[in-house]
DNA sequence: GCGGCATTAAT
DNA sequence: TTAATGCCG
C-alpha cells in the first residue's frame, strides 16, 4: 500500500462510503482511504430515507448488481464490502465507526436535495464524536459552487452554465486508477446486513433485465470504451432515431457512478481533437453533442444544488398557478400506452417492458403528458422514477421541468408538439411503433403515426378497430391547443393577482412557498380500477395549485409499494399485448452493433451547437488544486420550505467564504421571480 | 455574392 | 414560434 500521505497508514482505518460512487476507478473517497491506512468500505441501504423517492423495482435491481459487482472487486483487492439495513444512515454510521474503530470518514458528494441535508447531519455528527470527515467531488467536472457567472452568482440558463463549464480556466481533475491493494480494516465487530432489494415478484419481474444490461463498474467502463470507438463518431446523425442504436448506454452507470464523467470527459476529448485533426466534422459534432448531455448531467445537479427544491417546485413560481387537470384517467392512460397517440403510447409501453426509454421518446411522452393532457407534471416524474431503469431524481426534475415550461431557458409553455409529426420525424418507418404497439403493426406507414386518419378500409385490412383494440385520441390536439391555451392566461391572471396582493401587502407569501394546498400524489390515483379513459374534457376537476408532494423529508411514505405492484399488474397485462421483448435477444453483451436500444445518457440530451473548443488541448495541461476534502454541499431545510437555507461548510483554509456569502440570493427565489416577471410582460404582450 | 425559401432543432 | 443554416437561382 501506498505511504500514508494524510497520517501515516498502519493504524488509520478509515470507512469509506460508498453511495452513488460504485466504483473502483477514480473514486477520490476510496483513494483516500487507501492512503491514509486501512479501509472499511461500506454501503447503507435506507431507502425510507428517500421518502416519495423510493428507488423503483428496475433501479433496485441495478442497485443490487452493482453492489455484488463492487464488493467482488473490493474483495480482489483485498477487503469486502460492509452493508448495513437502516432507516438512519447517519446512526449507522455511527455504528460502524465504533464497531470498526474507524477514526476517519470519507465519502465522495451527492447533491440531490435529500443528501445534501443527510450528508450535512453526518458530517457535524461525526465531527463532533471527533472523527475526521472528508467528502469529495467524484460526481461532476466542476463543483456546483466553482461555476458562476462574472458576478459571482449562479447561472440561469443552461447554455451559459455549458459554456462556462468549458471554458474553465482549469481543467476538471484527470481521472486516477484503481488501488492496487486495499488493505482492510478490522470488521471482526461489524457485522454485515444481508440487504434485501427485490421481493420474489419483483425477482420474477427483474429477470430479463440482466440479459440487456450489465451492471457495475467494470462493465461501465467496458460499455463506456464500446460506446467511444463505436457509435459515437455517428451520435450527431443517428441520436434523434427512436429506434436507433447509437446511444451510450451509460446512463444507469452514470447515475451510480459506475463510471467517472471526468474519464468520460477526457476519453471524449481525446476522440475529439483527434477528429478535429483530420477533419471529421461529423466526428466532432458527434462528440460535442455527447458532451452536451454530459453537461445536462451536470446542469441537473447544479440546479438541484443551487435551488434544492426543483424536484417537487417549478423554479419558475407562476407555474404554480397553472390549473393542472388532476385526471386520473388520463393519467392511467398515459401509463398503459393507451392514449391513442401511436408514437406516445409506444414508448410508454416500451417504458413499461423495459425500464428503458430513449430520450428523444422521454420528451414525446412527457411533453404530451404536460401539454396535451396537462396533468401536473410531477406525476409524471414519479412515474419515471418508479420505472425507468436510469432514474436520476436531479435529471427527471431538470427534463420535467424544461419540458413544463418552469425553467428560463425552457421551450414556450403554450406550445405543444403534435405526437403524428413527431411520429414521423423520430420514427420515420414506423418500425418503433409497429414493435411496441403489436395491434398497429399492419398498418402501412402512411397511417401508422395518426390511425385515425386512416380509411376504414386500411384499418380493417390491418386488424385495428378504433376505440376496440386501439384507442381513439384521448384529447384532439386542437382542443388541447385551445385548452392550454386558456390554461395560460389562467396562470398569468392567477399570478398578476397574485402578486398585486402581496404588493398591496393584503395577502403575503402566496408567491413560493408551500402554501396553496397540494394535489394529492398518485397513491391516491395509482390502484383505480381500470375504467377506460374518457374523451370528453368537460367535466374534468381542475385545482388551481401546483401539485406537491408532502416534503420528502418529513414523509417515509413507501409511495412505491403501490405503483409497483400496479405496474407489475400492469406489465403482465401489457405483456400479453407487447411483443416479448425483442431486443433483448438482440443485446448480446460486448457486441456494439448489438446495442439495438437506445440508452442515451442523461435523459433530455437534445443537439445543440455547442462551441469548438480547439483551445482544449492546449488547457489540459492545467491541472487544479482541489479544495476537496473539506466541502460539504449543505442544505437545512427550514420549517417553511421557502425559505431553506444553504450553507456550504468549508474546513477548507482556502477559502473563508461560505457558499451563502459568495452567493446571497442563489437559494432564494428572486432570480427566478424576476425571470418569471419579465416573461409575464413578454408573453402578456404577445398574447394581446 | 446575395436574397429568398426550405429545413431543422431548440435545455 | 423563431433563429440559424443551407441551397439555389
Amino acid at each position: 500500500m501506498s505511504s500514508g500521505v494524510v497520517s501515516g497508514g498502519g493504524g488509520t482505518t478509515s470507512i469509506v462510503w460508498f453511495r452513488r460512487d460504485l466504483r473502483i476507478e477514480d473514486n477520490p473517497a476510496l483513494a483516500a482511504g487507501v492512503r491514509a491506512g486501512t479501509v472499511v468500505p461500506l454501503f447503507i441501504w435506507a431507502p425510507e430515507e428517500e421518502g416519495h423517492y423510493y428507488p423503483g423495482r428496475v433501479s433496485r435491481w441495478w442497485l443490487k448488481q452493482s453492489l455484488a459487482h463492487l464488493d467482488s472487486s473490493l474483495k480482489s483487492l483485498g477487503t469486502s464490502l460492509i452493508t448495513k439495513r437502516s432507516t438512519d444512515s447517519v446512526s449507522s454510521l455511527i455504528d460502524v465507526v465504533k464497531s470498526t474503530g474507524a477514526t476517519h470518514l470519507f465519502f465522495n458528494h451527492l447533491y440531490d436535495p435529500l443528501s445534501l441535508v443527510r450528508d450535512r447531519r453526518a458530517k457535524e455528527i461525526l465531527t463532533d464524536q471527533g472523527i475526521i470527515v472528508r467528502s469529495f467531488n467524484a460526481d461532476l467536472l466542476y463543483e456546483p459552487w466553482d461555476v458562476n457567472d462574472d458576478h459571482g452568482h449562479p447561472f440561469t440558463t443552461f447554455t451559459e452554465f455549458w459554456n462556462k463549464c468549458l471554458n474553465m480556466p482549469y481543467d476538471p481533475a484527470a481521472p486516477t486508477l484503481p488501488p492496487k491493494r486495499i488493505i482492510s480494516g478490522d470488521v471482526s465487530q461489524c457485522s454485515s446486513d444481508k440487504l434485501i432489494f427485490e421481493n420474489e415478484t419483483e425477482k420474477g419481474s427483474n429477470a430479463l433485465l440482466a440479459r440487456a444490461w450489465s451492471p457495475g463498474w467494470s462493465n461501465a467502463d467496458k460499455a463506456l470504451t464500446a460506446f467511444i470507438s463505436g457509435p459515437l463518431i455517428e451520435y450527431s446523425v443517428n441520436h434523434r432515431k427512436a429506434d436507433s442504436a447509437t446511444t451510450s448506454f451509460l446512463s444507469p452507470h452514470l447515475h451510480f457512478g459506475e463510471v467517472s464523467v471526468r474519464k468520460v470527459f477526457h476519453l471524449l476529448r481525446i476522440k475529439q481533437i483527434l477528429w478535429a485533426n483530420e477533419g471529421n466534422t461529423t466526428g466532432e459534432e458527434s462528440v460535442n453533442l455527447f458532451l452536451k448531455s454530459i453537461g445536462l448531467r451536470e446542469y441537473s445537479r447544479y440546479i438541484s444544488f443551487n435551488y434544492p427544491y426543483t424536484h417537487e417546485k417549478p423554479l419558475l413560481g407562476h407555474l404554480k398557478f397553472f390549473p393542472w387537470v388532476v385526471d386520473e384517467n388520463y393519467f392511467k392512460a398515459w401509463r398503459l400506452g393507451r392514449t391513442g397517440y401511436p408514437l406516445v403510447d409506444a414508448g410508454m409501453r416500451e417504458l413499461w417492458a423495459t425500464g428503458w426509454l430513449h430520450d428523444r421518446i422521454r420528451v414525446v411522452v412527457s411533453s404530451f403528458f404536460v401539454k396535451v393532457l396537462q396533468l401536473p407534471w410531477r406525476w409524471g416524474m414519479k412515474y419515471f422514477w418508479d420505472t425507468l431503469l436510469d432514474a436520476d431524481l436531479e435529471s427527471d426534475a431538470l427534463g420535467w421541468q424544461y419540458i413544463s415550461g418552469t425553467l428560463p431557458d425552457a421551450r414556450a409553455l403554450d406550445r405543444i408538439d403534435n405526437p403524428q409529426f413527431e411520429g414521423y420525424r423520430f420514427d420515420p418507418d414506423g418500425e418503433y411503433v409497429r414493435r411496441w404497439l403489436p395491434e398497429l403493426a399492419r398498418l402501412p406507414t402512411e397511417w401508422v403515426h395518426h390511425p385515425w386518419n386512416a380509411p376504414e378500409p386500411v384499418l380493417q385490412a390491418a386488424g385495428v378497430e378504433l376505440g376496440m383494440n386501439y384507442p381513439l385520441p384521448i384529447v384532439e390536439i386542437d382542443s388541447a391547443k385551445d385548452r392550454l391555451q386558456q390554461s395560460v392566461a389562467e396562470m398569468w391572471q392567477l399570478e398578476a393577482a397574485s402578486r398585486a396582493a402581496i404588493e398591496n401587502g393584503t395577502e403575503e407569501g402566496l408567491g413560493d412557498s408551500s402554501d396553496s394546498a397540494p394535489i394529492a400524489f398518485p397513491q391516491d390515483i395509482m390502484d383505480v380500477d381500470h375504467e377506460p379513459a374518457r374523451n370528453d374534457t368537460t367535466s374534468i376537476p381542475r385545482r388551481h395549485q401546483d401539485q406537491m408532494v408532502p416534503s420528502m423529508t418529513s414523509s417515509f411514505l413507501k409511495v412505491s409499494d403501490e405503483s409497483s405492484s400496479e405496474h407489475r399488474e400492469s406489465a403482465e397485462n401489457s405483456r400479453q399485448e407487447v411483443p416479448q421483448e425483442p431486443l433483448r435477444e438482440t443485446l448480446n453483451q460486448g457486441s456494439p452493433h448489438a446495442f439495438r436500444q437506445n440508452n442515451s445518457p442523461p435523459q433530455f440530451n437534445i443537439n445543440m451547437g455547442l462551441h469548438n473548443f480547439e483551445d482544449v488541448a492546449e488547457s489540459s495541461s492545467i491541472s487544479r488544486s482541489s479544495k476537496d476534502g473539506g466541502v460539504v454541499p449543505i442544505w437545512c431545510p427550514s420549517s417553511s420550505s421557502s425559505s431553506e437555507q444553504f450553507v456550504v461548510e468549508e474546513n477548507d483554509t482556502e477559502s473563508s467564504s461560505s457558499y451563502l456569502q459568495r452567493h446571497p440570493q442563489s437559494n432564494e427565489l428572486i432570480d427566478w421571480r424576476r425571470l418569471s416577471q419579465a416573461r409575464t410582460k413578454k408573453l402578456g404582450d404577445r398574447a394581446s
